[in-house]
DNA sequence: TATGAATGAGAGTTCATTCAT
DNA sequence: GATGAATGAACTCTCATTCAT
């Protein structure tokens, strides 16, 4: 009934962590003012302030937020899928920046890219970076464990391959969101599934 | 009020060039005012907008430039090794941050992700890194087709072959700066070995 | 830190053109400076750059607005006087600069010719001084028709009477503003009024 | 013989003069550098220094060189006319800008009001501009004289009617240049020889 | 004479942060 | 909770001026 109702404050912090991590991924880190954010999140910037005791800290909580609902999606899907093999083939399609149509090319992978170059100096933002990497690691190796158990995979050490397949598809990413003409979506998904078969002894 | 004795422009052009890289290194980009740079070249902030005409145009050319360097010196070194396998692995030695104990950690790797968030928005740096990155995985694929018809390694397409080992030492390099606990720099080196071991044919 | 009592919007603009001019006929448009401003408004720099979005921006409206308050100030004052002849001589005794010894010299024509120089490569000036003008002669204009129609003054055109008029004094005033040895404001206001005397056709 | 000839300081002295005056007519004196002088006249920026000590004395010294050229150039070409009526038309003639479309509009009077605003707060510049502006009424009182020694004109204070016809002058001169719509050149010159007419009692 | 590298003193502008309301 | 006026600390960039060559 009331015309505005202030939101409770759980609310409002998720509001203007998602508006956050909208404009970093839009503009760059570098170039997110908080009263960009204020604005995406229909705001004063005082009220920005009145949340996140800072710019600093704001930043901060945004990408680590950010990060965690791509991965809590991610998860959420992957549960639903019977077959270690489709699981993995999933977290593919999923991670190879435009790969399929209905999501972005930039938006997680952005980010992503803006926590570590923020990791680099901000003891904070790297020790959240090894947790969010060292799950997402843990959860490619859950994969590979589950198809070993379930003779989809032959035998190797699940924490080496997890390792070796994330990294590759940080690198492989980097340059497809890029834009570089050698290295397509399709040719990413192509050398991950490559990779993979190899190390895991599968069929593609 | 007192002029010191000018050297010439191109001179002056490296040394900021220089002075700029070893400041984005320390403080990283976003971080790093004209001031810096001038204090770190022995020279007033003026300056350096006269050799350049913007921060902008500045800290461009200082990332390129130091990649640039980056590249020659290792291809200077990597090209007086006889055999295409130790050639392989001394450009592994090189590019595992922390491994050579003489070589600072950082230093070319934070540059270069610097690069990669600048790109992003960026199109002038976009370019030049395609080309720095293309030149980089061509030259792997140049050690690898040598080894090919020298007998040390198996067949296998060249390109893709460099640019699995080029991202994948991408990805774990990130993490080997981040300090990661369970990424050490002897598990990049040993792991990015192994992968070449195994699509190249070679033993270790 | 400490922050004061914020003012209605609508106050501080005036407020901060106020200070503007005040500062622009004091020293000049050229010397003019954001801080001296603030600190004529006694507020901050920044606040200037808050209600007025760039130097150029609040420079510009200052001169129009400081002319506009002239202008009414004496139509509030001439529309009061019954006949045109005193009108006329009212309008002529304001304007010449140092007449009326309660009024300061500089004060109107300065920044009036503060807009000429900046009319001549500012197009939004160039439009702001026209209408400003025309505004003027009309009022003169319509003192000639008034009192030609009560037969105080003689016929003639009076557009053509307002132009000789309002030129006549724009090229005295500037002598006499410049403390001219040989135009004293006592010898501007004889002549206007010579001039106007003889166009009209009446007794001085 | 040689390739580049030092030139005499007289010969520079001017160059930089009609270039600094070529430039202030061009750009307005708050927008001329010395750089652009220096552009302007083919040489560097510190040659400029070295021939006028600052900017403030090459500016001021080059408004007055550029007026008094003017002077001189129609004192010559009016010398030259037999009749005070048409050497007054000739004066008129030159004077309204645009009216002769080999003359630039803005050129003289552009500079003119550049001192009028510079002479308000550079006592120097006062000074100049008051020994101009004589001479310029000066030569106006002294064709009026003539004429009336010749019988052309008819009786009346000289001076009083320089004065008059110089103000005016200088008052339709602004709003010409400005272009206003309402004061065209012709209207300008029509209004100008009407005045003269009827304070000199001669015949358009 | 002439150049142009080099300096340094500002100036405008941006923006995180504060705080009265 | 929420706003937005107000501050002030940077920071980039400009430009007159100097001076070794």
């Amino acid at each position: 009934m009331s015309a505005v109702r202030p939101k409770s404050t759980r609310d409002r912090n998720q509001e203007i962590l998602d508006a956050a991590a909208r404009v970093i991924t839009e503009r760059g880190l570098a170039e997110t003012r908080i009263s960009d954010v204020a604005e995406q999140a229909g705001v004063s910037p005082g009220l920005i302030l009145y949340y996140f005791d800072s710019k600093d800290r704001l930043l901060s909580e945004a990408l680590t937020y950010a990060n965690d609902q791509f991965f809590l999606r991610m998860s959420r899907e992957i549960r639903r899928i019977p077959s270690a093999k489709e699981q993995l083939r999933r977290l593919v399609d999923l991670s190879v920046p435009g790969y399929l149509p209905e999501f972005g090319k930039l938006d997680e992978w952005a980010l992503w890219m803006e926590v570590w170059v923020r990791a680099l100096r901000d003891p904070q933002m790297a020790k959240d970076r090894e947790i969010l990497d060292q799950r997402w690691r843990q959860s490619i190796a859950d994969i590979v464990r589950a198809g070993q158990a379930a003779g989809e995979f032959g035998p190797g050490d699940a924490d080496e391959i997890a390792l070796l397949l994330a990294s590759l598809m940080d690198g492989l990413a980097i340059q497809v969101i890029m834009n570089d003409s050698q290295v397509s979506p399709e040719r990413m998904h192509r050398l991950c599934m490559a990779v993979a078969a190899k190390e895991l002894g599968f069929e593609l």
